[in-house]
DNA sequence: CTCACATATATCGCTTTACGATATATAAAA
DNA sequence: TTTTATATATCGTAAAGCGATATATGTGAG
């Protein structure tokens, strides 16, 4: 039960991380940075900075985030929103997901159990 | 509530695709053409042409199924088979699948109340 | 019989995602 | 002062999934 490797593990989430980033600032502004760390400790899913980045500059670019630059602490930071036009994609994004888990146990369920009791033998 | 563009919908699928494949593959031999059907009509979930072949290839190289072409109704079809390490493969990665379903839930779920009770007005 | 259609497998080029590596700069802590 | 955490960014690379396309065979309609 030690999992997939790295390599594995990474495509696992392909795709999912947009819907984690827009998660997060569902609750209000946040920086990049800050983005990172909430995801780690809600979900234990590590975004690193190589795809954080780019990844917000998409979703700033489709519409879905706002972004702007301020200086609360003396430092300055690049600052987040949802726009509408996010929320409702976090909503249809959530819904997909959902859906996607359960077609993925329609099919897996049934195929453990046969694994369970009919192992191969090569 | 109509769900992602096809862009969308294709990342969220990233990754599970094989588990799809290896999971249809626990109920015995099957070949390509016939894993594009069960998957579809199990889950809903289209793996096209372009897809699913590659695919194969790649869990054949990887050890985690076996391939023979036979002529069962006099039409050669390469049939698939599931090795021990696919076996394997299939329990951990659909461990891996749950787990990162609750990390996600774990995420969205208080999101989408947010976004629900605190809509944007951009 | 022939022509259309479903079946069946395969490859190529393209786009996108996620990552590691790397760079840069500032605040905090040792 | 020197290290460490914070903070953002870009570049090149690897891999997945797809559309397009090619090829060939079985099946059913006319």
């Amino acid at each position: 039960m030690n999992g997939l490797d790295d390599k594995s593990r990474r495509d696992l989430f392909r795709g999912s991380l947009d819907v984690m980033v827009l998660a997060v600032l569902a609750d209000g502004k946040q920086y990049g940075y800050s983005i990172q760390k909430r995801v780690r400790d809600a979900s234990g899913q590590t975004i690193k900075a190589g795809t954080l980045y780019p990844l917000l500059h998409r979703l700033e670019a489709d519409g879905l985030v706002q972004a702007t630059w301020e200086s609360d602490t003396g430092r300055d930071r690049k600052w987040y929103t949802l726009t509408a036009a996010g929320q409702r994609r976090l909503k249809t994004a959530a819904a997909d997901w959902q859906a996607a888990f359960a077609r993925m146990q329609a099919l897996v369920l049934p195929a453990l159990r046969q694994v369970t009791n009919h192992p191969a033998a090569n």
